[in-house]
DNA sequence: GGCAGAATATGATATATGTCATATAAATGA
DNA sequence: TCATTTATATGACATATATCATATTCTGCC
């Protein structure tokens, strides 16, 4: 078992708050999985008893709507803790994650947490700030949908990935989503990204070579959110 | 001053959790306010420092979209607390408040809070709790925005305003919205609202009368979701 | 290396929703 | 009380987006 000590992406999270003592604690309690890509971490309604903290890779946080398609709510990535809310709210997950990439993960027990939640308040407010600041990005995702085009939507979604996730060195984006995983990000059917795709390369906003992605024109697509 | 012993909305809160001692300090540093409809509480950007406790009344919690419509993203009524995330992030308010009736609230300042955070974990517990919740249902709203038509989002609408907060000794709505408002929750154009408030009218779904809302057949309204 | 199945692409068309115009009804204020 | 503004309603039309069909390209796999 790995000490947690020693683990670089603790200093991102809200684990970042524990001390010596609490860090020797958790490396006893927490299990070490690897996950491979379109593996599923957890689905919507599982009861899943503790906080996955990310080591590596990135997953998506998917909810099925009643039509049948799923919406990916949310993607997470190394440093930062999965299923946080339904802990706290005592509740079965309300989103499915799955792997977009090979992941190191690991499993921390929800006892484990409680303990840290009643003696350490630095804990608790780092864990509250986090959540606070999904809230306020899921409010502005949520007027995102309901008032922008399906264009600007991509145009800002595209600035995010590679603000968020980098670029490779052939300056295409480094996240590989599928158009369909695309699509399902900002909330179209496939087609109509695939269409908007084509259109913005076309327009010379962007490069399409295969899968890969390349943002060309960085000031336009901003302009257009 | 009156007593926030005394004060029944406070069990439906967080500030349950508060023992005697500490409602006592917090009837002496809070100030109440009366609220007219149409009054702005707070306007995003601001910075609020504190929260407000709402002892009566309803008010919607608006963001303002580039596009310059407000969207309406929850309502908030009497038991609740507003500006909590705001106050745990140290960052201005990203939402607006407004009211939709008069209204009676308690503004208790942030250091206060933050004192209650320090030393009840039965509170800190509480507001987690609640912000927990305030995220699952942004997440729903914003798979709801993206996934379902304008239609399901009205009939869900009606439903949950029926739900919330009752109806009149004429079966009607009791909350009064008006067809903006509407329009501005389930994220549409107003004439497309009134529009289609008139089909579930001629469908015998809902009936209009002047302003007022009255729900005809429920059960079919939920087999629309 | 070649084949099956998946992912991407594009066209044709249907449909939902937005926009603009205008009418009517309701509310507000001098 | 009447006039002016604001909210509701409805029609005509434009447009964005979904859906269905069908190529084409990619990818994993035996």
């Amino acid at each position: 078992m790995s000490k947690c000590e020693q683990c670089i992406v603790r200093e991102f999270s809200s684990l970042k708050a524990l001390n010596k003592d609490e860090l020797v604690k958790l490396a006893e309690c927490k299990t070490s999985r690897l996950i491979k890509k379109g593996e599923i971490i957890f689905e919507e309604g599982e009861n899943v008893n503790g906080i996955f903290c990310v080591k590596d890779g990135v997953c998506k946080l998917t909810k099925l709507s009643p039509n049948g398609k799923d919406h990916i709510v949310k993607l997470v990535t190394k440093g930062e803790l999965l299923g946080q809310r339904s802990m706290i709210s005592d509740e079965p997950v309300n989103l499915s994650a799955v792997a977009l990439e090979d992941m190191q993960v690991c499993f921390i027990p929800k006892s484990e947490i409680m303990g840290f939640f009643d003696k350490n308040n630095q804990f608790s407010m780092n864990v509250m700030k986090t959540i606070c600041g999904d809230l306020k990005e899921a409010d502005s995702q949520m007027v995102n949908m309901a008032q922008k085009t399906v264009k600007e939507r991509l145009a800002e979604t595209l600035l995010y990935l590679q603000d968020t996730f980098g670029k490779n060195e052939d300056d295409s984006l480094k996240i590989q989503l599928t158009r369909d995983e695309l699509a399902s990000m900002i909330g179209t059917a496939t087609e109509s990204c695939i269409r908007l795709l084509s259109d913005f390369n076309k327009l010379g906003l962007i490069e399409l070579k295969g899968k890969k992605i390349t943002l060309k024109n960085i000031a336009q697509l901003k302009k257009m959110i």
